[in-house]
DNA sequence: TGTACATCAGTGAACGCGCGTTCACTGATGTAC
DNA sequence: TGTACATCAGTGAACGCGCGTTCACTGATGTAC
């Protein structure tokens, strides 16, 4: 499901090089994401790559300059992989129907997530120490947020969604948290309140927060165990989520 | 913070012999966590600790049997400490005062985890590759959902919590979601509603949504960063995440 | 179509490093008489 | 209080291991004339 394609993805590859080195760049990061799985970022080893390749382990340097790079690599490439999922599961959906459009986006989410357990932890899980990420992750890393967004932008002329999304009752005591919205604020059409985009803010961690608590262990012993109750428990998170944004549930 | 008390913790020791044992064992244990802090529990090496305290690598096994001793050792530690932060803040607090005893939970274990940003993820964060979790780190684990569930169910006599704990809109439409909460059912009072359990799992997922996203860097650009907008913005979190658990927000 | 040269994938040995764990040992602390 | 023995903390050398990265090299592929 990842995607696999070398460094230049804009064209296809001509010569016959070309192609090879698409190839095996592939292979690269398809190994690199198998030892994701056992050893986790930190255990990623370029010789242990080069060993399931069956080449020499200083032959991958042809590839990518160092471990931090292929470690860059592979981030972009989840995030890109998450991203492309939840698109296009929430682009089969009709366009009125937001409810549909924002449960789509969190079972495409789970559902990545419980694919590829490894590429979901190196991105959501604990940032893996010394390494920094580059600017080239900051793009790809919001496309799942962007879906959110877009989802609230066209929820807002049809409604009041501040007005509905969370309780308000305490919102007058403390004006404060308006003013950290300030960042985020940018990417909202105007019209749209700021208890919209708070709600919108928790329930983004909120979504997050259940699908790493289930994929983590931290469910165990709490929801049961068996697939068609964990699905169950997501669909009624997904209706209080989506009622907490101020969408028509269905 | 965290507690840095050897094996023996319910007894003073008597002798020199053991009083010397205590102390180096929390030695151990203190290095560790700052290894922690740069390597990830991944990196945890028993000879640079052993090196920091300027004794040979083989003198830790005197302490502990194994690398993964110490690891476990580490992370009941770490759950105690979060736990006993979280009761000790909690407990403060005037009893019948639903929301503030809420508040302080959430504000103590937002605390805790920017102060002790290593220990959270390796609790937290993504799950430590090859590492199986013993039956010890069970009980040190529960202790912060163990308030939530005392505080939801010191809630229930009071009002129908569960009428008021989130959108119940679509609840009746499908059922299953209810099945789902057998084992965590047990726990709470017989009249306790399933909608305010359900509530409670999400708020418990989405307080450690936003401190793990908070502290992981995904609300960068997002959230404005300098402490007081972060704080407040949490501050209005716990506000609506008390109003989705049905307390009085004061 | 054929030749000459440049490009580049891949090799294998080597560098210096750190790791967890074991083992026979020394010497200090504790205990029983 | 003093002696004899057991316990146990700590040592230092060694085991076998894997790691990232560099380097001079060989040989295949691509390109310009």
């Amino acid at each position: 499901m990842p995607q696999t394609e070398g460094t230049p993805a804009y064209s296809a590859p001509r010569t016959a090089r070309e192609r090879a080195r698409a190839e095996i760049t592939g292979e690269i990061l398809a190994a690199g994401r198998r030892y994701l799985a056992t050893a986790g970022a930190a255990g990623l080893s370029l010789r242990a790559i080069a060993r399931d390749l069956g080449m020499a382990s200083s032959a991958v340097y042809r590839y990518f300059a160092s471990r931090d790079e292929l470690l860059t690599t592979l981030i972009i490439d989840a995030y890109d992989s998450l991203g492309a999922a939840a698109e296009s599961r929430e682009a089969t959906v009709d366009r009125a129907d937001l409810f549909s459009r924002w449960s789509a986006v969190c079972t495409a989410v789970r559902d990545w997530a419980q694919a590829n357990p490894n590429e979901y932890a190196l991105i959501y899980g604990s940032p893996v120490p010394g390494y920094v990420a580059p600017q080239d992750t900051i793009g790809p890393a919001s496309r799942v947020s962007a879906l959110l967004v877009q989802i609230l932008a066209d929820a807002s002329p049809d409604q009041a969604a501040g007005s509905n999304a969370g309780d308000t009752a305490a919102a007058g005591e403390q004006g404060g948290w308006r003013a950290a919205l300030g960042p985020v604020r940018e990417v909202f059409p105007a019209q749209l309140p700021d208890p919209a985009i708070q709600a919108g803010l928790m329930v983004w961690a909120g979504l997050f927060g259940v699908v790493s608590f289930e994929l983590f262990g931290q469910f165990r012993n709490v929801v049961a165990g068996d697939p068609q109750h964990r699905k169950e428990f997501f669909a009624e998170c997904i209706r209080r989520w989506a009622g907490q944004l101020g969408l028509a549930s269905t």
